[in-house]
This record gives structure tokens, C-alpha cells and sequence, in this order.
RNA sequence: GGGUGAUUAGCUCAGUUGGCUAGAGCACUUCUCUUACAAAGAAGGGGUCACUGGUUCGAGUCCAGUAUCACCCACCA
């Protein structure tokens, strides 16, 4: 055995090592597994394959790596599967990023093709890093089936679906308003928009009634869309404006003729109650002006500027279009007022570009068609609780949003990403468009060969939602093995873009929701509680926490404190108290390892159990395990490390590995540290590992058993013995501080108690020494000795016992009386509350039985407790 | 405008179907370098569980409302 270990634990000087041999192992990889209970897979998600790994990854990371152990301990075939995503809009913002920094190439100077290229590189490099980076955190995924979202096994499926979509008519193209972002040069879809409040301004602007002197007043905060308007509408319900109806007027600067249209949608006590009506530019305009057969004028482009529709306005920007059109407004005194307005502007979710929304001809997925809807099929898995939702609130969320779900933008125009597989003649034209996954040898409409590819790529969360399947059938059996996996975990922030859409294309695709526990991680906060971000500067970055604490302190830190879907903050000093802990362990560890003939034994006799400490310490452990299977099962995984700590700590270290050094006992030192070597290791992998190999078990732990209880059957006299001896030592400790009887100084106790076998059992010469040397300075224990009360002493009663502690002339009476007195207050009060409740007849009537019986037992303990410090009190005076 | 979450010790947070005098870590006070560990040990102080009502024998926990904060959703131009 190995008896020179270090007082410190190193981290940074195993983990490599530890996580090579895991790989070298195979155990990662269900397949080599012997384990034959059951199945257990989580795909995990890709992160973009663009950057590094953040805090909110090993953070999900940890949380699946838990689950994952813990499945493979209990016997489980594990799959955790790997992946990264190719994040179209944010890997080209990124990528184009760098080319113009390195290279000083635009993408479009480097062309579609060799751009597209680069771009895969890159994000294979990216890729290769952040593997890298996630096997630090100690993920036990099998890298052998890691996929990334381009890979063309994984995207030949995703394609299959649009293609089946599309013959289920659950895809159209069409021309509609959408979210346009003008940097970047796309569509987006709904939840790719956000939205800011942002100061702005009403501007009122008066339009002439055509053959008449009256004006009717619009209110607006985009004026320079006048440009485009083609009418003028109001509620039919606002009397206001009744007699308008139908008439036309005199559309300023552009100087058409537009009808006043009446119209429910429009809200009577905002602004003015009359709306300009601008359909290419606004969604709700957009609706009206379909319902009225309005026309679109594209006023604005696609790089925001004014079309020639607008004018002499035509090659402004926006912004400027704005200025020139109010300072023509002006001029001819049509703009009536100007107020101030707080508003919500949609802005892009990449990079915060004010957003236009522009008609377009993009590709559509119909969410709730006729033939099949995509989002009520959803809803209905997500209502009947098919799926497992942690924190539960979170299925209420889901059902609203599907509810409220329209139809969803697919197609994006930039150049990264898969290209849509669908092909144009160049005879038949646009209309005629052939879906197909391989380019088509000739036209099937009129046998033509000049076929062009549409040039539109997918959103990236169209392949992304697709993960679980995709990725599985990638791969063997995997589909049939590990379909639909078990556990999915994901920031709240990914709830609409990833879950919801995920439940919606698994169910479509495979009949069947693509999991069977949906887990939410709250976000990471900085010790102010502000959201991590770059533009912040306060993010942690794991690595150098890992290098700094060590992998399972950051774990541990990264799950402790809070609860799913909870944000929780994180810093430094809490790292370091898992480190501290991490190095706790060791030293127990350490302790137990240097012990003769120690070793690590997996199964425990009665005939072991020799003390009462002995039996306390498993009996314990047989009720921690117990416990954590329980919160376990419910996914409460913080509160599982948090009974282990406490087992592991206050119990086995604090009392049992101290009573130990006093009465070794191999057998159960050795049994106790197995377990909770198996029980720490989803939670703390590499430590625990580490100390396993240390104690020369063959047998890796990550594929060894979960523990189960003792079933030891003879626990119970020898655990309440101990919780005796643990009483009677805790309070001689406290009796010494609060009277301040120096470490050095030997005292004499004395215990009267009229049962005479825990009397026996209490004598035995074990306890006894027991009693006296564990930070007690005890000297000399009696035993029903009258006399001994009779001396300067403190007597406290401890259930069936009298302790009394001989402190000669050290006692503070006066500091003592107070104590007793205020302990009688405290009784008393606490006797009171009892009794009227046991009194109370209501109460007895209706609380069950166990409750009042245990209340009345604590009531009786109590009073005699009381008697028993008044009698003192009186020996004080 | 709608929704969700939070409000518990000085700070950060736990507290699963209501049940005995509400917990942890950090910080604080006192003592101790006792051969596993000072990244530690021993003892302690500190809380009307945001507020108001209700249900109940019993509420931190359930219900209604209020306040403050945070976040999400949303086509008041």
C-alpha cells in the first residue's frame, strides 16, 4: 500500500491520465458493455462548432454525466452521444469574421463554393478543440459515434424529412412577410427575433382627403413606410371615423390614391385610431392587406434601402429616408405632432441589427395543416405528460408556445448550410420546382438537363431538431436500441429552439416523442447575478477553473445550490469549497489507506459488525443510499450530493473514522469507503476513480456496481448506543467550552442511569475510552455514584441518563443558572404548545394517528426533561 | 398587454405529496497546528420563511390578493 500519498490532492497531476484510461477501456462505448439491465441513452446536445467551451456547457454536461454513471453502474447499456452543430447564421457571422482579419477576404471575394469550404474546416478544427476541452469536464460520451450536423449519413436523414414534409404538404414556398435582417442578409424565423424596448417617437402625420379640405391623422413610428402605404384603415366600431369609410385620399409625398378601409383589428384608443396600412412592411398590415386585397409595395430592400417604388427617396437608408421624409412633411405642414413613445423594436438575435420585415418568397413549414398538425400532435404529447418535464411549470410554457405557434421560416440565404434539395428548369421556371435528395438527370415536366439547385440553406435548428434520430440511425442498432433515449438537457433558453421543435419532428418522423425526460438547466450568473456574456467581460471560463480546482470541484459547483431550471450564480469561492471537499475526501481516503491490511471490500457479515460504532456507521450508510436512490429517481441530484456530503463528512469522517483509530475495525472501514467511493463517482469521477486504483481494485469503478444496501439485520441496539455515546461527548465538549475549562485539563464525569443494560453496554471498555478521549479530556468515568452530584457539577439529563460533569471549582454558577434557566423557558414554552395541541380535540380527531402518538412521546420525554433541570436549578440557588 | 420564476440567517442558496423547536456553504465569535486533512478540528451566535387575508387540528410548503426584482412571450401602428 501506498503510504507516502500527498497531504494535498493534485487534480491536474491524474485527470489526464484517468480519463485516457476510460477511453483506452472502451467503456464509453455501450457495445463493450456487459451491463444487461435496461438501456440508457442521452444525446447530447451539439454545441456550434464555432468557438470553446463555455460555463453553460459543463454545466448541462455534468448534469447528463451523472445521469449517464449512475445508469451505468446500475447496470445499465449507457450511450451518451456526442456531436457538434454547424450553427449556420452564428459559424458565417464568426467565420467571416476571422477571413476578413486573417485574410482580408469578404466571403463574396472568396466565392459560395471555396467559402463553404473553409467554413468546414474551420468548424472541424473548432471541433476537434471543444472535444478536447469536454473530455476535461469528464463526459463519459462514446467519442466513437460522435457526429457532426453536415456529416452526410446524419444529413441524408434530415433531408429525407423535408422531402417526406413535402409530400405530406406540410412544406410550401411562398411569398410572405418575414423578418428580414439586413447585415447578415436572411430571412429568420419567430424565435430568432428578440425584442427591445427602446425610446422612439409617434409622429403624427396628417393625410388629405381626396376632393375635400379635411385630413384624416395617422400615428406612426416608422414614417418613412408611407412610401409604401396602400391604406388607411380604422375599427368599423369607432364612430369617429364611420363616415370616412370607403372614401380615398391623397397619399402625401407619393401623392396615389388609397382607400380608408374599416377593419377590427385596429385598436381604437392607440394613437390616433386610424392606421396607414403599409402590407409589404408589417406584419399585421400585411394580414389586413390580404384580407382587403391591398397591393404590396416594396419600398424597402433587402440591404435596407429604398427601392425605386419610394421615389425620390430611392437609394436612401432607411434612416435617412426618415429624416428626408418627415423634412418634407414639414414643409407642406402635414406632420401634425411628434410624441415620445417607448416601443418594442425586433432586433436580430445574432447581431442585434434593428430587423425589416420584408415580403419574400422563402420556404415554410405549415405547423398545422389539415392533413397532419405538426404542433398539436406535439401539444398532445407534451399535455398527457408523455414526457417527464423538470422543472414541471415548463409544460405549461411548452403548451402555450405550441398553441400560439405559426408557421415556420426554413430557409435562410446564406451561404453555410445545407442547400435545400430542390432543383429548378431552366424551361419550366420557379413554379414548377422538383424536390428531390439527388439532382434529377432531366426535368420530369419537360425532359430538360439544365437543372440549378435552389440556393437557399436550411435554418440550422431544422437538422438540429432532428439530433436524436439522426444521429441514431446513424450508427447499428442505435435507432433500435436507444429510441427515444431517455434523458435530453438543455439551458431554458433553448426551450423553444431546440425542445419544442424536437418533440414536434421526432413525433412526425418516428411516431414517437424523441425522449423520455425533458431536463432543464437554469442560466449561469455571475456573483451579482448578471448573465454571463462576452460584451460583459464576467464569464468563467472552465478550463481554467479545472486547472485552478480541479474537474470534480467545478462539477460539483456547477450542481450544487440549485434547483432545475433554476438560475444559479457561480464563483470562484464556491468552487473552492468543493475543493475543499474533493480534498476532504482524499484525506479520508488517505486515512483509511495507510491503515494495515486495509483494502477496499465490496460485502459485508453481521459477524463484522463488532462495536456500536460499527453498527451506527452502516446503518447509516444503508439509509443514505436509500435515500439517494429516491432523489435519484426524481432527478434531484443536488440534494443527492448534498445527503452524501453530509454522510460522507459529519458521519463517516467526524465520528466513525475517529472511533476507529480508538478500535480498528478493517472490515468496516473498508466497506463504508467502497461505498462511498461508488457512490461519489458520478459525481466526482475523477477523484474517486483515482482513489479506487489507489486501493489496487482491478476493476475500473466507472463500470463497477451501484451499491445496495446491507440487509444487515442486528443495527439497531448498537446505532442508538452509539447516538448515546455521541450525546454524552457532544455535550461534555460543550459544557467544557461554555465553561471554559481548558483542552489540558482532565475531568470526571459520571453517569446515573436506572437501566442497567444500557448502563452495561456503555461500561464495556471500548466506550468508555471512547468516551474519553474523543476531544472530551475525561479521565474517569463513575457510575451511579450519589456522590458525584454532590460536587461542584453540571448535570444534564440525556434521555434515560444523568450526566453529571465534575468540573471542581471551575464552574461559572451564575453563567450556569442563566443557562438553565433560559433552557426551562425554552422547555416550557415549547411543553405548553404541546399540551394545548394534544388538547385540543379537533386535533386528536383528526391528525393521524402516528403524528399524536409521536407528539405525545415527545411531550412525556420532555416534561421529565424539565423536572430534571428544575431539580438542578435548585442544587444551583 | 400576457406569462413564468424569485422573495427563507449578514451573503449565496436548499427545503418532492402540509406534521414535532426551519437547514447547508461562506462570513462571524471562541478555542485547537490532537501523526488523514489548518483546503482542518471542537463549541457557538444569528431567521415573525416579503406582506395581507383564507383553507386546515396543523402552513416556509396549499389558495387568493399586494409589493419588489428577474426573465420569457407579444403584429399598439
Amino acid at each position: 500500500m501506498n503510504k507516502e500519498l500527498p497531504k494535498i490532492y493534485e487534480p491536474q497531476k491524474v485527470e489526464d491520465e484517468i480519463y485516457a484510461r476510460w477511453e483506452k477501456s472502451g467503456c464509453f462505448n455501450p457495445d463493450n458493455l456487459q451491463n444487461t439491465v435496461g438501456t440508457h441513452c442521452n444525446v447530447l446536445p451539439p454545441p456550434n462548432a464555432n468557438g470553446e467551451l463555455h460555463i453553460g456547457h459543463a454545466s448541462g454536461y455534468t448534469i447528463m454525466d451523472i445521469f449517464g454513471r449512475y445508469a451505468r453502474m446500475n447496470g445499465k447499456k449507457t450511450l451518451l452521444l456526442p456531436g457538434k452543430d454547424h450553427a449556420g447564421i452564428q459559424t458565417q457571422v464568426v467565420f467571416e469574421k476571422k477571413l476578413q482579419a486573417e485574410e482580408g477576404l469578404s466571403r463574396q471575394e472568396v466565392g459560395r463554393g471555396e467559402f463553404y469550404k473553409k467554413t468546414y474546416a474551420f468548424c472541424l478544427d473548432r471541433a476537434n478543440y471543444m472535444r478536447s476541452q469536454e473530455k476535461k469536464i469528464g463526459i463519459s460520451a462514446d467519442w466513437s459515434r460522435e457526429k457532426f450536423t453536415l456529416d452526410p449519413d446524419v444529413l441524408k436523414t434530415a433531408l429525407e424529412t423535408f422531402v417526406k414534409m413535402h409530400e405530406d404538404g406540410l412544406i410550401y414556398k411562398g411569398k410572405r412577410i418575414i423578418n428580414w435582417c439586413p447585415r447578415c442578409a436572411t430571412a429568420l424565423s419567430d424565435v430568432e427575433v428578440h425584442h427591445k424596448d427602446t425610446p422612439g417617437k409617434l409622429y403624427f402625420i396628417k393625410y388629405p382627403l381626396e376632393n375635400s379640405e379635411e385630413f384624416i391623422t395617422v400615428a406612426t413610428t416608422r414614417p418613412e413606410t408611407m412610401l409604401g402605404d396602400t391604406a388607411v384603415a380604422v375599427n368599423p366600431k369607432d364612430k369617429r371615423y364611420a363616415k370616412l369609410v370607403g372614401k380615398n385620399i391623397i397619399l402625401p409625398l407619393q401623392n396615389t390614391i388609397i382607400p380608408v378601409i374599416a377593419d377590427q383589428r385596429i385598436d381604437l384608443s392607440f394613437g390616433t385610431g386610424a392606421v396607414k396600412i403599409t402590407p409589404a412592411h408589417d406584419p399585421l398590415d400585411w394580414e389586413i392587406g390580404k384580407d382587403h386585397n391591398l397591393t404590396e409595395i416594396q419600398i424597402i430592400d433587402e440591404k435596407a434601402l429604398i427601392t425605386e417604388f419610394g421615389g425620390k427617396y430611392a437609394g436612401l437608408t432607411v434612416h435617412e429616408a426618415r429624416e428626408a421624409v418627415l423634412k418634407d412633411l414639414e414643409k407642406l405642414h402635414l406632420l401634425e405632432k411628434i410624441e415620445e413613445l417607448s416601443h418594442a423594436v425586433s432586433i436580430c438575435e445574432r447581431c442585434k441589427t434593428i430587423l425589416e420585415p420584408l415580403t419574400s418568397s422563402q420556404w415554410f413549414i405549415n405547423v398545422d395543416a389539415k392533413t397532419y398538425s405538426l404542433k398539436n400532435e406535439a401539444r398532445k404529447v407534451v399535455e398527457n405528460a408523455q414526457i417527464e418535464i423538470f422543472p414541471n411549470n415548463f409544460q405549461k410554457v411548452l403548451i402555450d408556445w405550441f398553441d400560439n405557434m405559426r408557421d415556420w421560416c426554413i430557409s435562410r440565404q446564406i451561404w453555410w448550410g445545407p442547400q435545400f434539395p430542390v432543383w429548378y428548369c431552366e424551361t419550366c421556371g420557379v413554379e414548377k420546382y422538383i424536390v428531390s435528395l439527388e439532382k434529377p438527370k432531366a426535368c420530369p415536366h419537360c425532359n430538360g438537363t439544365k437543372l440549378t439547385q435552389d440556393e437557399n440553406t436550411f435554418d440550422t435548428w431544422f437538422t438540429s431538431n432532428q439530433w436524436p434520430y439522426t444521429t441514431l440511425k446513424a450508427h447499428g442498432n442505435d435507432y433500435e436500441d436507444f429510441y427515444p433515449t431517455d434523458m435530453m438537457i438543455m439551458g431554458r433558453d433553448l426551450l423553444f429552439f431546440w425542445a419544442a421543435r424536437m418533440i414536434m419532428l421526432g413525433i412526425y418522423k418516428t411516431g414517437e416523442a424523441p425522449f423520455k425526460n425533458l431536463f432543464f438547466t437554469g442560466l449561469g450568473l455571475d456573483k451579482e447575478g448578471h448573465k454571463f456574456s462576452k460584451s460583459r467581460g464576467n464569464g468563467i471560463d472552465p478550463l481554467l477553473m479545472i486547472d485552478k480546482f480541479g474537474a470534480d470541484a467545478l462539477r460539483m459547483s456547477l450542481i450544487m445550490d440549485s434547483a432545475p431550471g433554476q438560475d444559479s450564480r457561480l464563483y470562484e469561492e464556491k468552487i473552492e469549497t468543493f475543493r475543499n471537499f474533493a480534498n476532504k475526501l482524499w484525506n479520508i481516503s488517505r486515512f483509511c489507506l495507510s491503515q494495515e491490511n486495509f483494502k477496499l471490500v465490496e460485502n459485508i457479515e453481521n459477524e463484522d459488525v463488532k462495536t456500536p460504532a460499527d453498527a451506527w456507521i452502516i446503518s447509516k450508510l444503508d439509509a443514505t443510499i436509500t435515500e439517494i436512490n429516491k432523489l435519484f429517481a426524481g432527478k434531484q441530484i443536488a440534494m443527492a450530493a448534498d445527503v452524501l456530503k453530509t454522510f460522507t463528512w459529519n458521519d463517516f469522517a467526524d465520528w466513525y473514522v475517529e472511533t476507529n483509530k480508538l478500535e480498528k475495525n478493517q472490515a468496516v472501514l473498508g466497506y463504508v469507503l467502497d461505498k462511498i467511493l461508488r457512490l461519489w463517482h458520478p459525481f466526482m469521477p475523477f477523484i474517486t476513480e483515482h482513489i479506487w486504483e489507489l486501493a489496487q481494485i482491478e476493476k475500473m469503478l466507472i463500470i463497477s456496481a451501484w451499491p445496495k444496501i446491507s440487509n444487515l439485520s442486528t443495527l439497531e441496539i448498537g446505532k442508538n448506543n452509539f447516538e448515546m455515546i455521541q450525546n454524552i461527548i457532544t455535550t461534555v465538549r460543550n459544557v467544557r467550552t461554555e465553561n471554559k475549562i481548558e483542552l489540558g485539563k482532565k475531568i470526571t464525569i459520571c453517569l446515573n442511569c436506572e437501566n442497567v443494560s444500557l448502563l452495561d453496554a456503555l461500561k464495556s471498555a471500548f466506550q468508555e475510552d471512547l468516551i474519553k478521549r474523543l476531544k472530551t479530556g475525561i479521565e474517569t468515568i463513575k457510575y451511579n455514584e450519589a456522590g458525584a452530584e454532590l460536587e461542584s457539577s453540571v448535570k444534564r439529563t440525556l434521555g434515560e441518563i444523568d450526566l453529571h460533569i465534575h468540573l471542581a471549582n471551575a464552574i461559572d454558577t451564575d453563567k450556569e443558572k442563566e443557562k438553565i434557566t433560559k433552557e426551562i423557558e425554552n422547555i416550557e414554552k415549547f411543553v405548553s404548545g404541546l399540551t394545548e395541541r394534544l388538547s385540543n380535540e379537533t386535533f386528536v380527531s383528526k391528525a393521524p394517528a402516528q403524528v399524536i402518538s409521536q407528539q405525545k412521546e415527545t411531550l412525556a420525554k420532555k416534561q421529565a426533561e424539565l423536572i430534571e433541570l428544575k431539580k438542578h436549578l435548585a442544587t444551583l440557588s
